[in-house]
DNA sequence: GATACGTGGTTTCTTTTTGATACCAACGCT
DNA sequence: AGCGTTGGTATCAAAAAGAAACCACGTATC
């Protein structure tokens, strides 16, 4: 396998490793492992939306990051880039099928978010007030 | 159509919205969408690991960022961070309950880059050869 | 007919973050 | 004496992110 030994409980079966740093599943939890990434596949989760309407939607996100980004994912081969000659350039962003087998896990930690946002606020309240 | 209303097709009846800049999960989602905190959840999942078999377990993580990332969970109150006052001091980190409930999420994520590694390689690939 | 706005980006510059390295104190091993 | 180990912090250079301007092209407005 692509590491040197076993450094996690992990089953021996797969060829890659998350762990090892040469190992192109990194490359890929680089990727996913991004705020941005993880808001845009999620956004694009039951929609087609275009490059502006991205914008809009993910707030604070700015136009070069996200262009990038699209960029990526496209290159991933997780969404579709599809632009229409139209006056001013349409272009259409949607998920690829691989991407859709992603997004069940992306949307769960984005639920996780929603749903466990309260314990996290507490938790920091706690650990703040036992700095002070 | 495009624009303003009704930016994600989302339950309203959840009080919080990650594509909302101001939304306290987008603090969240700023820490989940990290390669290394993700990567130091997944191999919390199943063990109590001290601080430097994480940094050898995790290759390529440098101590600071480690400990800034650890420093973080531990706040949000995912994982527990015990020190025993041995002679060289010993530190274990390890899962709490609220943390538990995350990796579910988070370790089909890891999984998900192991399994669909090579379909990702093959995108890419035809990606680079279409634009040269 | 000039001005402003929308399209989907790229370019430039500044600021923030990351990564590499060195350092720390107290002790064990050789 | 000199090196390694513990879990970090301090420092500085490199990389990435963010803010803003710019682009061509067309349409609606004044």
């Amino acid at each position: 396998m692509v590491t040197s030994e076993k450094p996690a409980s992990r089953p021996q079966s797969l060829c890659f490793n998350v762990y090892a740093k040469d190992c192109p599943t990194r490359m890929v939890l680089d990727r996913l492992g991004d705020k941005w990434a993880l808001l845009v596949l999620d956004r694009l989760q039951n929609d087609v939306v275009r490059f502006n309407a991205l914008k809009r939607d993910i707030h604070g996100i700015s136009q070069k990051v996200l262009s990038q980004v699209l960029k990526n994912l496209e290159r991933d081969g997780l969404i579709l880039r599809t632009a229409y000659p139209t006056v001013p350039v349409t272009v259409e962003y949607s998920l690829k099928p691989l991407g859709t087998t992603l997004i069940e896990a992306v949307s769960s930690l984005t639920h996780w978010a929603e749903t466990h946002m309260s314990e996290i606020q507490a938790a920091q309240h706690l650990y703040d007030a036992s700095k002070a």
